[in-house]
DNA sequence: AACTATTTATAAGA
DNA sequence: TTCTTATAAATAGTT
């Protein structure tokens, strides 16, 4: 927000970054204390400035209540600073193990992410395979089988095609200049011709199939 | 910011409040991340969901560091100490909390494990796909062409296989005792029979998609 | 610090 | 929950 688009970047002029933090690090503080007061939820936001002066903001709960209980005794407070600190220190412990679960939980919500992304190609995946699927198994109708047939001989001519396709690089493997035999082309041609359609050659195919006709061919 | 200026109060309406805190813990989170990258300083963060989960940021990936930094200044802590007391306090919550972190943990912990077995599943399919490819783009060389074609031929052979089966149990859908038209178990019969293996139907079917030869049959 | 042109965040609605 | 969109708010660069 601003005149120009910013980069997300450390920002290397010290004066601007001494400006940006102080707009933004008040801006933040606002928003913390707008989410504590719209959500009425307890908030907890430090920052330490470049110069690293430290600037905190609490939401008014649970929390300040136990600080006011506290500030509410100073004496005891400063005879008792050293046990504050100690326990302090020991929850640095706790934190440094939960520091730990945190970046195992960052990876595992990255993982989760990829289980999601996995989940969808393996759907799809599984579409597929329905629309390819040949195991006799799986086809319980006439019509089903009616249509794996008609699926395969379809395949077997766009395969046929790029076989002589292949035949005809193999014959004539340079570019236009290449020596392009007759007989190759011909063969080429006439099967990417669209008019011999699947239903056709599904026909013959019957026909070969069915061993009465076979010789009568 | 929004279709309409909002005041900074608490939401009561439940559904908004959810929609609210997690739209505006978001924000602050990333506002939050942008100028500990901006400022390249410390910035931690803690907010309680209305439903009391935790959602933390902390710039450097460990609080810590960023707790260290504040006791490793003593002068400071004994003048501000209730802003210590504050993230002592707050800390202490947040260890309160860890238990629901841990919750969570093994939920996703669970998760791998399904990612893993997904993987597994998906490998599977992808090995699945490869032998029943008929894409003919992946197709490289005119013996693999002839290789999948192959496939396709015996495919077709066992679902024709399955039809005339199919057939057979529409026309006589009973068992033992069904009456069985005969031509129809012939060539049941004849298409089981093994002696016309898929190369002689390759031939065939070579041959129908030789229009030039089609009619010479 | 104040000013604005812009970008960004987000409240409501779908 | 997620997307869209109108509007409010934040803020980058400038004065």
């Amino acid at each position: 927000m601003g005149r120009k688009k910013l980069l997300v970047k450390k920002i290397e002029n010290p004066r601007s970054l001494q400006v940006t933090y102080s707009k933004r690090s008040d801006g933040l503080t606002k928003k913390a204390s707008e989410l504590s007061v719209l959500c009425d939820t307890d908030v907890g936001l430090l920052m330490f400035s470049p110069t690293g002066l430290l600037t905190s903001f609490v939401s008014s709960g649970r929390i300040e209540d136990i600080l006011l209980r506290y500030i509410e005794r100073p004496t005891e407070l400063q005879r008792g600073f050293a046990e504050d600190l100690e326990n302090l220190y020991q929850n640095l412990k706790h934190l440094k193990y939960e520091g730990e679960i945190l970046k195992k939980l960052e990876k595992l919500q990255a993982s989760e992410e990829k289980l999601k992304e996995l989940n969808q190609r393996k759907n799809e995946a599984q579409e597929k395979m329905r629309s390819y699927n040949l195991d006799p198994e799986k086809i319980t109708s006439v019509q089903e089988a009616q249509l794996h047939q008609q699926f395969l001989i379809d395949a077997i001519l766009r395969i046929k095609q790029l076989k002589q396709a292949k035949l005809l690089k193999q014959i004539a493997p340079a570019g236009p200049s290449g020596v392009k035999s007759p007989s190759a082309a011909m063969n080429d041609t006439e099967v990417m011709n669209e008019e011999s359609g699947p239903s056709e050659i599904e026909e013959s195919i019957q026909h070969q199939l069915a061993p009465g006709k076979r010789h009568a061919c």
